[in-house]
RNA sequence: GCGCCCAUAGCUCAGCUGGAUAGAGCAACGGUUUUCUAAACCGUCGGUCUCAGGUUCGAAUCCUGAUGGGCGUACCA
């Protein structure tokens, strides 16, 4: 549309003897209700032009019309010159533009960008909420990848640390040998089960120290089982052999069981980082930044930077005993991401509970007069709210990851079968069917709604499959999969172009024109919800055109060709969508 | 206390850097299938955009304040 800009900054000039900026201008789509394609509004010129707004919606009209080719003609209501671009001009947008292999996708732009996502602790199976991480992180990482950047998908593993130390125990003390073949539980599962004991146990020791005369905080502090717990730790650090060996075994289960999860949920990693290996990194930084004086000691040895000044708090970077907090190990642990990739961007997908930590942490490493601190962005979303309220782990109220994509699967099986769809399918493409629909379902209902925002999610009502759903998007890509395959059509196949489309079509032009430019917004704003709603309406207006126009009994044969072109295009736009989404779409439904 | 985030139809959500009468889906009600897949299409119903000021020709959108909700403010991660 850069055309029309610039035509209506010449007419500005030589109307209203004025130079301004195309910027300065507004171009919108026009809307539905008035005669039009592209919109410009006046009002900010008419102090230019020293006259109402509908006078200079008309001179600037005219000129527009007499100098812009594609311009077919115009109206003027109040302050709003709609313009009509001729049927010619979109057909040309369809053929050179759209009706290309590589739309939908831009070139490499030669710049790197590291998504870090997923992140789970060792001690229990994965919940609704690493969902919706998991799904983001994968998502964004697409995203970027269709906008030409080189995607590094990391996970930093926490496997260490007091929490899988309290399964451990629990493990040790009463699981008699338990194992998940024992069991036939899946491994992350056996090890929050454990986490889940150690918790009861534990509350039971609390209760009885208080019932002894203790205070809530003193019971707290010393229940056998929590110190058992922190001298576990400790002969971790210290390299224990028989703990070292334990906690490698629990670990194993749990990357089992994740490894499975993470196969269902259809995400995946290039870079694996383990706390284990980096919780000691991040010193050597907390050194330079007391020499730089960006930090200071305190007279206990503990180390602070003040930030105060950005109206933020003082921090501590580093105990008392020298060993390392969060926030140090964090420090080490960007480091060691760009030492090793050297990426443009590097992407923290992360709930928004750590909002404050990775403000400080970012503005830390600015200070340290890190160059590449600039590229750093935490992706922050709201937390998964169930209408009980929060999940927790502990109290059993959580959405179990896997439990949840098994109901998807079973609720998509009952609706195809209610549907009666799949009846003549192989039994193979029919479970396949079932997965690819239920996770469909799942997966756009949480990536619709915008990152930062929480979200509302109640196990007893099933996520919908009609509507503005996965299900919906699918099915019009299924449908159009049939039409041509009905149509025969190959996709190097010439056909004549038309001369003239009708209405649908050209909204289904512009609605595919825009796709690009959605794209490009998406990854500005690592918002997969951007594309969620294009991918949306882009199948809402395929379906529209799909009622309205015959396809296969085009009365010309040079429509039908155009048609099928057009269903082509508008399947492989609903399809790259989708898979920037991590939604797979099936030939047929 | 202080800081950050959120508030749009009964419910779940869109609404781009301010622009026309605020849009979808679900739910409710009605219609469409001898025609390319009805998980679809069309229609009806539904709104003081939490409230109060301000900026502007124009505010759901920007600014200030208030209210309600969430999160954070740990020598936890």
């Amino acid at each position: 549309m850069d055309f029309i800009l610039e035509a209506a900054v010449r007419a500005v000039k030589t109307l209203f003897a004025t130079d301004i900026s195309a910027e300065s201008l507004s171009l919108q789509q026009t809307r539905k209700e008035f005669e039009g394609d592209i919109t410009i509004v006046v009002f900010p010129l008419t102090k230019f032009s020293q006259k109402p707004p509908e006078q200079t919606g008309t001179v600037l009209g005219e000129f527009l019309v007499n100098e812009v080719e594609a311009i077919e003609s115009f109206n003027v209501i109040k302050g709003f010159l709609n313009l009509s671009l001729k049927n010619s001009y979109w057909i040309n947008v369809f053929y050179q533009t759209i009706n290309q292999p590589d739309f939908g996708s831009f070139p490499s732009n030669g710049k790197k960008v590291m998504v870090e996502y997923s992140s789970p602790n060792t001690n229990k199976p994965l919940h609704l909420g690493h969902v919706r991480n998991n799904l983001l992180g994968y998502s964004v990482a697409e995203i970027l990848k269709a906008n030409g950047y080189e995607v590094i998908k990391a996970n930093l593993v926490n496997d260490r640390g007091i929490h899988i130390c309290k399964s451990m125990i629990a493990w040790e003390k009463f699981g008699n040998g338990e194992t998940p073949e024992s069991s036939g539980l899946k491994g992350d599962h056996l090890v929050g089960k454990y986490y889940v004991i150690f918790d009861k146990e534990y509350k039971k020791q609390i209760e009885a120290l208080k019932n002894q005369g203790e205070t809530e905080e003193q019971a707290k502090k010393n229940a056998p089982l929590i110190k058992e717990a922190q001298e576990m730790l400790q002969k971790w650090e210290q390299g224990d052999e028989h703990v070292i060996a334990l906690w490698k075994k629990m670990n194993c289960w749990v990357y089992a069981g994740f490894e499975e999860t993470y196969k269902k949920l259809g995400v995946d990693f290039d870079q694996y980082y383990y706390e284990s290996n980096t919780y000691l990194s991040g010193k050597d930084i907390v050194e330079e930044g007391l020499e730089k004086g960006v930090f200071f000691k305190k007279a206990d040895g503990s180390v602070w930077i003040d930030l105060t000044a950005e109206g933020l708090d003082e921090k501590l970077v580093l105990r008392a005993d020298g060993t390392s907090v969060y926030i140090t190990q964090d420090l080490g642990t960007a480091q060691l991401k760009y030492n090793q990739y050297h990426a443009d961007k590097a992407i923290n997908v992360v709930g928004n509970e750590q909002d404050y930590h990775f403000k400080v942490l970012f503005l830390i490493l600015k200070k340290l007069g890190r160059s590449w601190a600039e590229g750093l962005y935490h992706l922050s979303y709201g937390m998964v709210d169930l209408p009980s309220g929060k999940m927790k782990s502990r109290e059993g109220t959580v959405v179990d990851a896997d439990d949840l994509i098994a109901e998807m699967e079973a609720t998509a099986k009952g609706q195809t079968d209610i549907l009666g769809k799949a009846t003549d399918f192989p039994e193979e493409e029919k479970q396949n069917l079932y997965h690819i629909i239920g996770m469909g379902a799942l997966k756009y209902f949480l990536l619709k709604v915008e990152p930062k925002k929480r979200l509302l999610f109640d196990p007893n009502e099933s996520v919908d499959f009609q509507g503005h759903t996965g299900p919906f998007i699918q099915y019009t890509y299924a449908r159009i999969r049939s039409v041509l395959n009905k149509g025969g059509f190959k996709s190097d196949t010439v056909f004549m172009p038309v001369k003239t489309v009708s209405a649908v079509e050209k909204d289904l032009i512009i609605q595919l024109e825009q796709f690009p430019a959605f794209l490009t917004e998406a990854a500005i704003n690592y918002s997969p919800a951007v594309i969620a709603n294009y991918v949306y309406e882009l199948a809402k207006l395929y379906n529209k055109f799909y009622h309205e126009e015959s396809i296969l009994k085009a009365e010309e044969e040079m429509v039908k060709g155009f048609r099928l072109q057009l269903s082509y295009v508008a399947a492989n736009s609903i399809k790259k969508a989708m898979q920037m989404l991590g939604i797979e779409v099936p030939e047929r439904m």
